[in-house]
RNA sequence: CGGAGAGUAGCGCAGUUGGCAGCGCGCACGGUUUGGGACCGUGAGGUCCCGGGUUCAAAUCCCGGCUCUCCGACCA
């Protein structure tokens, strides 16, 4: 991609009045563009990280069994009354059409993959089943904040699967927690299973995927020794307090950013909708439910948090909107020329390129906005570098640079799957 | 929804006692520059958030509303 094309280019400035770096570097950059308070564009920059981070889910969604799907974002009122959600839950959206009949923008699709299950289960030896999906959620929130982390219009990955029994259930938490972990990890973060409340419609208790940030919302209390990892909003104990699993390490506070959420819905839905099947003993089932959510945009938002310095983000490899960043130093005639020959070169293999090939920019203007935009490598062709035909490289994570030839970075860039 | 702050050119902002609408960046054109957000010149660009009111005169004062940000409450 040739920066002097791509739609939406830095800002010099910081949008008025925006605290949270992730809104502040992410709008600046030209990731996303506020349209209102807790709704934002992605543009082309920002749809580029956004699809990685959903691609990594997916990849993992569909490992452990998951089928990907694509319900509606606009409801029909009477799924939300049947479950009582029309009433009890106020993030709720809810829309009059012209001719007076109700609608809801999906805040969650419990209310709609329950009735669809509904119509295609026909046996219990169907079951488990996961189906999940990649979409936008509307939430009527009071206050909308934090860039997006919190958003009115946000994206999500929500699974919901089904089972004959409890025991079926547990053992597929495991298996979708695991999955969850994967994805975190190739995200470059780090989640603590959470334990939390279960929320409006189950009295049961619920595992929030919890990474440590200070633009987080939500307080929890870690053991420094094992995995024990409590919201404070359940928690019977304080900070300081011995471990109530390991009983070795001491409990801390921390503020932290919930990126994942599994509910046991139990048969709250399926006896709502009358989704049931009949077992081989010929007992009436109605299934256990399940619901895994991943915000992907907070996902986004996050990693921004946890990634960036004060010149911008420094994305790692997996979710960057390109691998590298060449820039073009100089105007010499053997400077254009062998830019534009390594540009060729690294598209033709494959390789994710931002080309800055911006003719009038200054140096330091295309050194300030790759910190900015913060792809992992930078490369830059100069009057320094072209006469023996070198390009200098260096990491947004590091200050030292190295001078390689054009094959050497061909193949230092080459993805595993064409070396 | 309670509290606090803000809304003036595309973006960031200044605007004193009520008296001609300004600055920086960006943009267009010309020229000089070229390894960390260069410089000179010229130019385009305005519903001063919206609606009332006071006044000879309102970006400025008063009333009402809208939007944004932050804190809180809220938040499957």
């Amino acid at each position: 991609m040739r920066y002097s094309k791509l739609f939406g280019q830095t800002k010099k400035s910081s949008p008025a009045g925006e605290v949270t770096v992730n809104a502040n570097l992410l709008i600046r950059a030209g990731y996303v563009n506020k349209l209102m308070a807790g709704c934002y564009s992605y543009l082309p920059l920002g749809l580029r990280v956004l699809r990685k981070i959903e691609n990594i889910i997916r990849k993992e969604m569909n490992a452990i069994g998951g089928q990907e799907l694509f319900l509606p974002a606009l409801h029909p009122a009477e799924n939300w009354q049947k479950t009582g959600a029309w009433e009890t839950v106020d993030v709720l959206f809810k829309i009059k059409s012209r001719t007076g009949r109700s609608y809801a923008l999906g805040q969650s699709h419990e209310e709609i993959i329950t009735p669809l299950v509904k119509e295609y289960l026909d046996s219990y030896q169907e079951l488990p089943l996961f189906v999940y999906q990649i979409q936008e959620k509307f939430r009527d929130e009071l206050r909308a904040k934090s860039g997006i982390l919190r958003g009115r219009e946000f994206g999500m990955k929500d699974m919901y699967s089904f089972h004959l029994n409890q025991g079926d259930f547990e053992n597929f938490y495991e298996k979708a927690k695991e999955a969850y972990l994967k994805v975190y990890q190739q995200c470059a973060l780090k989640a603590k299973v959470t334990e939390a409340s279960g929320g409006a419609f189950s009295q049961k208790i619920s595992y929030e995927f919890m990474v440590l940030t200070d633009a987080g919302e939500d307080d929890i209390l870690y053991c420094q020794k094992c995995n024990y990892c409590i919201n404070v909003e359940i928690a019977e104990f304080s900070q300081g307090t011995k471990c109530p699993k390991c009983r070795r390490g001491v409990l801390k506070k921390a503020r932290a950013s919930e990126v994942g959420n599994v509910f046991d819905l139990g048969r709250k839905y399926t006896r709502d909708f009358d989704l049931y099947v009949y077992n081989k003993n010929g007992e009436k089932i109605y299934p256990i439910m399940g619901c895994y959510g991943i915000g992907t945009t907070r996902l986004m938002g996050v990693i921004v948090e946890k990634f960036h310095d004060e010149r911008g983000i420094i994305w790692p490899e997996s979710v960057a909107p390109f691998k590298v960043h060449l820039l073009t130093i100089g105007r010499s005639k053997a400077v254009w020329q062998f830019s534009e020959k390594v540009y060729c070169a690294l598209v033709e293999k494959g390789i994710e390129v931002l080309f800055d090939d911006r003719r009038k920019t200054s140096a330091g203007e295309k050194f300030a906005d790759a910190d900015l935009i913060g792809i992992p490598y930078r490369l830059v062709v100069s009057d320094k570098t072209v006469n023996n035909r070198q390009i200098e490289i260096k990491k947004r994570n590091q200050t030292k640079t190295s001078l390689v030839l054009l094959a050497d970075c061909l193949e230092k860039f080459a993805s595993p799957a064409l070396k």
